[in-house]
DNA sequence: CGACCACTTGATGACCGTCAAAGAGTGTGG
DNA sequence: CCACACTCTTTGACGGTCATCAAGTGGTCG
């Protein structure tokens, strides 16, 4: 999981080949897609994993729980993402449609099997596990060492670049990004507001969750903001 | 980098064959050793990536910094392990020898030719990206969702795991031990304290930095305080 | 339209960072 | 070998950032 692939992506990683494995080994893949209700799970912590998922319509999150409910979501996986391959055997986060979407399927196994005979396919799955791995390494950093408005901002400039539209309309609630950022749902929103004031976005429309940059260059300085 | 191959690993995981891929490809592969005194770079973030590193004596801290001096380290690698192999391209930490540090050096040239062809090496280097990645995941958990005390509770587990002899001697100090928790060197100072107040440690001898563990149990409960 | 959920904003407090001082350990040079 | 300098560590006092608790507004959907 984790897989990031949308951003700063070769297109051919971004989708491996769409999933299209069946060309290279003449195997029979088979191919499925299930649509989840917003809220419901596609897999849990420490489930058998089974398929990999590519994100054809929503937004997932995926993300570890402590006992007492403290949550850390890992990545946000957006149209086009991949996400559950890097599980090995069993998957590190559990996995949950953030609003209605659709998944397209394939059975780990047959992936495998391909692997192991076919070795630009082995590469392939190695350059995404390191893709993925930049980019958790950057957010821990983050995690680790920014502050609030810092960690938000970052979070608006990584959405931004994911998204590439106007006005960006986030899938997810205050609450996700806030365990997103390891930050609470009322920091965020109080960051937001200071950078709303600041001239740096503005919220759009009747809407909630529409947000649109006014000044990108400011925002990434603030993702930095401590010189 | 952040390959953490010790803790739970397969031994053949743990030492790509102790880099003796030649034997595999009946390449020539140049084995080199350098010794870095305590404190030294290794490489710099953002370098080209020329070799991979395996610590044969010593210790070694790879770290991200923010331009204001913010440090944090993204992993500590002890003798055995193998780093500084995830980066592609240019290196996205920078490595420096804790202690005096003697490591063994193997041109990623050399592997990228073998693994090109060799479909087992790759699977291996997939191996250790996962593994690699399993580490970061659950340290992005760690900061951003625990207290001081689970925080150094876990980094006294994973030391403990790692190290497997009565008395740890740390090789890292107070500093480096926060820069890897996300937090300042007295809060680490004063969660120490406090776990040797409770009896779940002690710090033994006349020289700094060794510590023994008195209640693993209560240790690894520590780590999960609230409940 | 009403119930519910998401969001914003304010008040308060706790945890951890910062600043400071002193003790302990290490290394070096006379 | 001891003295001195330096680093590392501990502990205390204080303050700031962010979490918690709470109330009210706004948006969504049956």
């Amino acid at each position: 999981m984790f897989l990031r692939t949308t951003r700063n992506s070769k297109p051919h990683i971004n989708t491996l080949d769409d999933f299209g494995i069946a060309s290279h080994s003449g195997a029979a893949v088979s191919l499925n897609e299930i649509t989840y209700r917003k809220g419901t799970e596609v897999y849990g912590e420490k489930e058998p994993a089974e398929y990999v998922y590519q994100v054809k319509k929503g937004a997932v999150r995926t993300y570890k729980l402590l006992s007492d409910g403290r949550r850390q979501i890992g990545a946000f996986h957006l149209v086009g993402d991949i996400f559950g391959l890097a599980d090995d055997d069993a998957h590190r986060f559990t996995a949950e449609a953030i609003i209605e979407t659709t998944l397209r399927l394939i059975k780990r196994q047959t992936l495998e099997t391909v692997a192991e005979t076919n070795n630009l396919i082995t590469r392939e799955l190695l350059s995404m596990a390191t893709l993925n791995l930049k980019h958790v390494e950057d957010h821990m950093l983050l995690l680790g060492r920014k502050d609030s408005v810092e960690r938000v901002a970052a979070f608006l400039v990584e959405m931004d670049e994911r998204v590439a539209s106007q006005v960006m309309a986030l899938p997810m609630t205050r609450r996700d990004i806030a365990d997103y950022l390891g930050l609470t749902l009322e920091t965020v929103s109080r960051a937001l507001s200071k950078m709303r004031r600041a001239g740096l976005l503005d919220f759009v429309g009747s809407t909630q969750r529409k947000i649109i940059i006014l000044d990108r260059a400011r925002l990434r300085a603030a993702e930095f903001q401590r010189q």
